[in-house]
DNA sequence: ACCTCCCTGGCC
DNA sequence: GGCCAGGGAGGT
């Protein structure tokens, strides 16, 4: 799935070549993609004829600087992934929307499962849409272990819920919610009021390094290859995986195995031989 | 703070 | 045929 790491590899990828360059032709495929744009229609005429002057991101979130107050959104969802490739390229199924770059290639939103979504929004617009809801980026503002000690306290619920919850931290996903913890050997079902200021250390601690790993290997591909970087290339952390997706499996710590459990509906990987 | 729903491909 | 994967919006 697309958590923090691909969508920072897909930034790095895509802000060389979009940074500057001039959009050309809009195409949208799947109106549904567009489903965030208070207008549909404003999605091709406002990014037409505009340059990308910067490329960002916040959480899971891409930002493209359009000017003029306007911000290019993307959100990968869990399947969604940005493909640069040139105008004579088929295009891969579930191709969402087609931006061409003049003098350049084209910047192509896939998303099979289509939770993803692209708009351009002005400033206002964009005051009420995900990105304004976010709490600190995981990677980019990673609060000090006092700031979260005091937004835990006193809270019952399971701490990786909470992990998932992007106002409290932005970025992590089911599969870094749990390789951070296993790092961290903090159960994903522990109350999250319960970790001692010594356990939220070794959470803030985790979350860097695991993050760090992913991007260094390009992201994490699961075997369904819905996540790509932009060149087509799938990411290799998938090897890397303590926990995640790997149930029955032995711990690479520890050597007991793995185990899932369900929180909330998500399911949750963990070690309960070096997780407490 | 919790639940439901959105959607498709892959797998049993 | 049915279930599972999952981020976030929206509703209660």
């Amino acid at each position: 799935m697309p958590e923090l790491p691909e969508v920072e590899i897909t930034r790095r990828h895509l802000e060389p070549v979009v940074r500057g360059a001039r959009v050309g032709e809009v195409a949208v495929r799947r109106a549904r993609a567009l489903r965030l744009q208070p207008h549909p229609g404003d999605f091709a005429v406002r990014l037409q004829g505009r340059r990308v002057l910067a490329l960002t991101r916040q959480g899971k979130y891409l930002l493209g600087d359009l000017g003029d107050g306007l911000t290019w959104v993307t959100h990968l969802g869990m399947s969604g992934r940005m493909s640069l490739a040139g105008r004579e390229e088929p295009e891969a199924p579930h191709t969402a929307v087609v931006v061409s770059l003049e003098a350049g290639p084209q910047v192509r939103f896939v998303d099979p499962r289509t939770f993803g979504h692209t708009a351009v929004l002005t400033a206002d617009e964009l005051a009420a849409a995900g990105p304004a809801r976010l709490g600190p980026d995981a990677l980019d503002a990673l609060p000090r272990s006092p700031v979260l000690v005091a937004r835990l306290a006193g809270r019952r619920a399971p701490i990786k819920p909470l992990l998932l919850d992007q106002r409290l931290l932005a970025g992590l996903g089911n599969i870094y919610a749990d390789e951070v913890l296993h790092r961290a050997r903090v159960r994903p079902d522990r109350p999250a009021g319960s970790l001692n200021r010594e356990e939220v250390a070794a959470l803030r601690r985790a979350v860097r390094p695991v993050l760090e790993a992913s991007l260094r290997r390009g992201g994490t591909s699961l075997a369904d290859l819905a996540y790509l970087l932009p060149d087509g290339r799938a990411g290799g952390y998938l090897e890397r995986l303590a926990v995640y997706g790997r149930a029955g499996e032995p711990c690479r710590r520890c050597g007991g195995a793995v185990e899932r459990m369900v929180l909330r509906g998500r399911s949750a990987y963990f070690c309960s031989g070096c997780q407490r």
